[in-house]
DNA sequence: TCCATGTTGGAGCGACGCACCAATGTCCTG
DNA sequence: CAGGACATTGGTGCGTCGCTCCAACATGGA
């Protein structure tokens, strides 16, 4: 009991940073955000929780690894290939073609990774010009010059932009937990279920308290998250180049 | 040490959801957001857990609560006062106003509470359809229909502008927690110095990797959170109006 | 060969949310 | 006014969490 020999092969992958994230985040994606702790962590890599705490310094730097490392894949897939006829537009041509596909890369990467919503809204909060935004920056301020806005302007914009992204982002995380891999086929079903009920509770309001949440209840159970995202980008970018009146019209 | 009297006399004062709630505001308030606890709620009331947990459910309705107190009392206020000469920009005539009115209300209300930005945005996530949606659209809708905007697509104007609040809300939570009180006098060299950190280390990045960051460093360093904001929305409500024209021009 | 240095696994600490329950207050009924 | 039904209270304890600390091992250079 006392002297046992304490592992007769040890390691049988050497344990790094990288591996830990990897992990991590199979972790988040399979089991929910709940399930990211260091003991469920050292089962999976069955390791103890000081070889975990060595290689990445707390929980939290653990998270924020794990989110900067599918930020990051999720925008360096979009620069990689290159155009994108069948990501839901035509040929990604014009800037404002780059700043959607940038837009729907990141709306896509949420939505195969449900716990990133919550956590990049939190990381945002607490680390407002750290490496999420840092990076979103970057692959949105490179179409952004090509818009016809003079550079003085080029970070309000920006943030405009990157703003609405957090928030539309934020509120449409969907697949309540669990299941994962929640992709068309039931996960759609639940989904729009899921819209049913919001919106019926919605429409039973009190009609002189909510007035206007009673008359827009419809469009909430029928909308498309990925289209309605679509449409808030091209009402900013809309805005922005009726701002600057160099180049004009967005398509639709 | 069985057979204690108890307590002499119960109850200074009646114990409800209300003053559970509100003590837990102000214990978020005045020790940040890790300060919450169950334990530290029972010190303050003098009181033990049973109690609390009789009145509200678990200690996530509690924060829903508190959010939902706030939120409401921040946006009770704004339909309260009748014109908003002093909150920045002119009288509150014009719809585009009404709406400057309550995104501003929201941002002073997130900078008085600065656990607010963070846990709206996990609550957003969380339930997307709750009462903070509930509220927020239906503050904004209301002066949505006088911009001009056909019924139908009300939920898309609205939504576009609600998801760049929460956005930009969640990026600016200012002071780090702690002090609290943070208002004018040191809370905004203490901001300013923080700002200029973080545009140092953009300063300080690989021109080859992030060239639009390097080129909006100066930038970050200079701006101011509220008035960006007001940009933002400016920004969005010009994309609105322009989409359908039957008003046009925002004021600058 | 042998030790310096970098890694590993696990026991243990303090703190957390929450379930549970005996003791107490409150109020209605006879 | 007695007494019991019921709401409310305070507190103890369970399971789990993040994290610290340290002895046991591995490994490469002298």
């Amino acid at each position: 009991m006392a002297t046992q020999p304490r592992q007769s092969q040890r390691r049988r992958q050497v344990l790094s940073r990288e591996r830990i994230v990897e992990a991590a985040i199979e972790l988040l994606d399979t089991a929910g955000e709940g399930a990211l702790t260091v003991r469920t962590l050292t089962e999976r890599l069955s390791t103890g929780s000081g070889a975990i705490y060595h290689h990445v310094g707390t929980m939290n730097e653990l998270l924020e690894a794990a989110i900067d490392s599918v930020i990051a894949d999720a925008l360096a897939a979009l620069s990689t290939e290159p155009a994108a006829p069948v990501r839901g537009l035509g040929a990604a041509g014009t800037p404002e073609d780059e700043i959607r596909a940038v837009a729907l890369g990141l709306f896509d990467a949420v939505t195969e990774h449900p716990w990133l919503a919550a956590q990049v809204a939190v990381q945002i909060t607490r680390n407002p010009w750290g490496s999420v935004t840092r990076r979103v920056f970057e692959s949105i301020g490179r179409p952004m010059r090509a818009l016809g806005v003079p550079q003085r302007d080029w970070f309000a914009t920006t943030s405009t932009l990157v703003h609405y992204f957090l928030g539309a982002i934020a509120q449409n995380a969907h697949t309540p937990h669990g299941t994962s891999d929640g992709r068309t086929p039931e996960g759609e079903a639940e989904r729009a279920e899921f819209l049913d009920t919001a919106a019926g509770a919605w429409q039973d309001l009190d009609p002189d308290d909510y007035p206007f949440i009673r008359a827009i209840a419809d469009q909430v159970r029928e909308h498309d998250d990925r289209e309605q995202f679509l449409t808030g980008i091209n009402l900013v970018l809309r805005g922005i180049i009726a701002s600057y009146p160099t180049r004009h019209e967005i398509a639709r």
